[in-house]
DNA sequence: TCTAACAATTAGGAGTGCTAATTAAATGCC
DNA sequence: GGCATTTAATTAGCACTCCTAATTGTTAGA
């Protein structure tokens, strides 16, 4: 293995994960020309449908990881096309943002977006996918405890979501998702990987 | 955000995915700010600075996944800085772009860049990290075959790559560039002595 | 030679993202 | 109750990203 840099496997794993994170990218922008919706609207728009009771500017920015005045750019850009709706909420200092219909059909078309890397993962061998899928989930766990990532939407809708499974320990609930247990002070009220459990 | 669609393994390795891109991004941009870089421009760099030899502008268009109009426009902005030279080649259509002195020291700076995903990558088991390492390299493999990604430098489209030489051994494959065996904890995903394989 | 292909740039336009400052509404506290 | 603080969102101003289309040289091919 030749080296004069840096060559931990972690590091590797690093560059990788950048590398594929910028493919991501550069494909939202092909994707997105079709719809006419740039990558930070397209993710906005998600991120807004996924809230069925609306979303306030704030929570929006932080979910996307942006400031707020950027956020509020964006979130301009969907009013005037028509694909989200502003109200004044009871606090009327605050907006509660919703789709419109135009703007929930657009949504659905975004979905499937990561779908060509879908196809790369679908690939592998199913070892491979399920180690990489370990893999994945407890860097994301990672990230979120050390507050890179924002916590959205919360674990008590959440399909992932098993409480008490382990009633008695400190930490009697299970998320799917990260496939760890948590307590009460860990539950999540705005999880990026939540999931609405079947009514 | 998948709902009641498809939960498949593979559906949530893309959303996995997807999810650590965004958190790298948004990241870039707080560490760039401290160098007075945005996200682009780093990556526009480091790439710069892996080519001992310089790099042409169309090529440097498609590492990054952009347009050539965009390169030229983050180029112009890190000449303008003092961080990148413009050579005419022999060719003289062409450009051939390498660092400055100072571009390589902020190139150096930038390469730890990843380093908060590192530390949840380090916080893996052993044998989690190493699948992870495996399954990026292959997932970047498929990307590049389907066009998605502008190849990069890893064992696996190597020309010294020889996968499975001492199969059975704890050190399966071989780098014949080192002349040494390794094992999947190994791979390189940029390694500074790849040379493309034949087609 | 003359045309096609190619490398890079310019022009023009929408969007992203930032910090700082502003407006408006809700809270807090004496 | 009243006034200072905090909070939500926006505006202003700036640099950069990214695109497509058109332009200017330069090289290579029929």
């Amino acid at each position: 293995m030749p080296s004069r840099k840096s060559t931990s496997e972690t590091r590797q794993i690093g560059t990788g994960l950048a590398r594929i994170g910028d493919a991501l990218r550069s494909q939202a922008w092909q994707q997105g020309a079709e719809l006419g919706l740039t990558p930070t609207q397209a993710r906005a728009l998600a991120l807004i449908g996924a809230s069925p009771d609306g979303v306030g500017l704030t929570a929006l920015a932080r979910g996307l990881g942006v400031s707020a005045p950027s956020a509020s750019e964006t979130v301009k850009a969907l009013v005037a096309r028509n694909l989200v709706a502003k109200v004044r909420g009871t606090d009327r200092r605050a907006t509660i943002l919703t789709l419109t219909d135009e703007g929930e059909t657009v949504a659905n078309g975004v979905e499937g977006w990561p779908g060509f890397l879908e196809d790369a993962v679908a690939a592998l061998p199913a070892d491979d996918r399920t180690a990489l899928l370990r893999g994945v989930s407890q860097v994301i766990r990672t990230l979120q405890e050390q507050g890179g990532i924002d916590p959205q939407r919360q674990c008590l809708t959440c399909r992932y979501f098993q409480p008490n499974r382990y009633a008695g320990s400190a930490r009697p609930h299970h998320c799917g998702f990260v496939d760890a247990p948590f307590g009460d002070s860990g539950l999540r009220i705005d999880c990026p990987d939540h999931e609405a459990a079947a009514v």
